[in-house]
DNA sequence: AAAGTTCTATAAAAATTTCACAAAAATCGG
DNA sequence: CCGATTTTTGTGAAATTTTTATAGAACTTT
């Protein structure tokens, strides 16, 4: 079995895919190349990486929407090697929810110790299948289930239930959720997880306005029992 | 509340420290400031930051060794920020666990965003547990139980809970407590504290009329036997 | 156009502070 | 040492502030 990590590496330019599959497979990664977003998606679901990297300029879908995509359907590590070095850009696409971007021209340590520090923090690959209490939910495929009825739910509900399942019991601070929800954190937005929770609960609580599942705490967030 | 996140920054030169504080209070962050590896240790101790910030050349104890010293003990998200722009420095560096390198001079907007970031990708923040007696309280989950059985305190409350478990036996003045849990010492709160002692009593005394946890010592402040 | 999300306004709830007064503790003059 | 006086403490309840819930409008995205 190859135990190897697996990255796919997304570059229109097919001499720097040529470089960058070499560079990696030399240093122990299983590689997959895409040339453009949309095939890199393609790519992504049928291969599950474990970490993708890739250039910012590229034809059907560029790399900032290539991230956007990715994560809201998962947590990947998402390393940017880009020529562009302006501050706004490596700033939105930061905010849009890369975790690292490094400059071309690249030093090839420097890239791979970045990697490295990208993979050490990922996320352990957390189930896909959360079950707790009447709850029963498979995440890639977004699926929630209570009591075995399909809940129909949209994207950032299901997003905030995975993060209610994946740490019950304990408070969730408002900033913490905004920062899984919605990946960054701007306090303007308590608004809107407000709104979220409501709807929430409205369709999961039997009786939403004495919620059993998601309890407010008060100044601090919410609490989840399952 | 103060839900601000909390970044340690580290730093030997005192004008470097002060841009820092500042950029970092004016983008709603709590900060704390220590000028070598030492003393930032002990402020991590003492005061549990979310997130350190720190520059490599230091005297007493360096970057490097401040993170590795770091990572032994916590996995809290380490972004470097130094002037040194070799690559060896950099991947020695990443290597030894931090979470992000950023070059001096720095684009405050893109620093910003990798805190950002950091924080994003940053693992639920480890239980802090505190036992003592019948009491066993969880400082990051925000639970507190006597005997087994949940307290639901309020914030302030719980707050002044973990301030006398962390310092059983001994006095505690009206003004450290004030300190401690209202941030700040205004005389005319000590009537706040008065009725805050009184109502945490009433949760967790079995007789409030005769207190066995938390005792007074008039003219003084309180004193706490778990 | 439909679905999802965010914004806005308002009412309700929760926490905190202020305040009044009785009880307890210390101070002080005798 | 003792009682009167002063200061501090405990406590209930009102007042204040802050946060939360929620409906519906406005805006975005698909």
């Amino acid at each position: 079995m190859d135990d190897r990590k697996k990255i796919l590496a997304v570059d229109d330019e097919p001499q720097i895919l040529r470089v960058l599959r070499h560079i990696l497979n030399a240093h122990g990664y299983a590689v997959r190349a895409a040339q453009d977003g949309v095939s890199a998606l393609e790519v992504f679901h049928e291969w599950r990486p474990d970490l993708v990297l890739t250039d910012l300029q590229m034809p059907e879908m560029d790399g900032l929407e290539l991230c956007r995509k990715l994560r809201s359907m998962s947590e990947v590590p998402i390393v940017i090697l880009s020529v562009r070095n302006e501050e706004s850009t490596i700033v939105e696409t930061l905010d849009a929810g890369a975790d690292d971007y490094v400059t071309k021209p690249f030093g090839t340590n420097e890239l791979l110790a970045r990697l490295r520090s990208a993979f050490r923090r990922a996320p352990v690959k957390e189930s896909d299948l959360i079950e707790a209490g009447a709850f029963e939910v498979d995440v890639s495929a977004h699926i929630a289930k209570l009591d075995g009825a399909t809940l129909h739910l949209t994207p950032k509900e299901f997003d905030l239930l995975v993060c209610f399942l994946r740490n019950p019991d304990r408070v969730l601070t408002h900033s913490f959720l905004l920062q899984k929800v919605w990946g960054s954190y701007y306090a303007e937005q308590t608004d809107a997880l407000r709104v979220l929770v409501g709807s929430l609960r409205k369709k999961i609580e039997p009786d939403p306005s004495s919620p059993q599942y998601i309890q407010t705490e008060p100044w601090i967030g919410y609490r989840f029992f399952a």
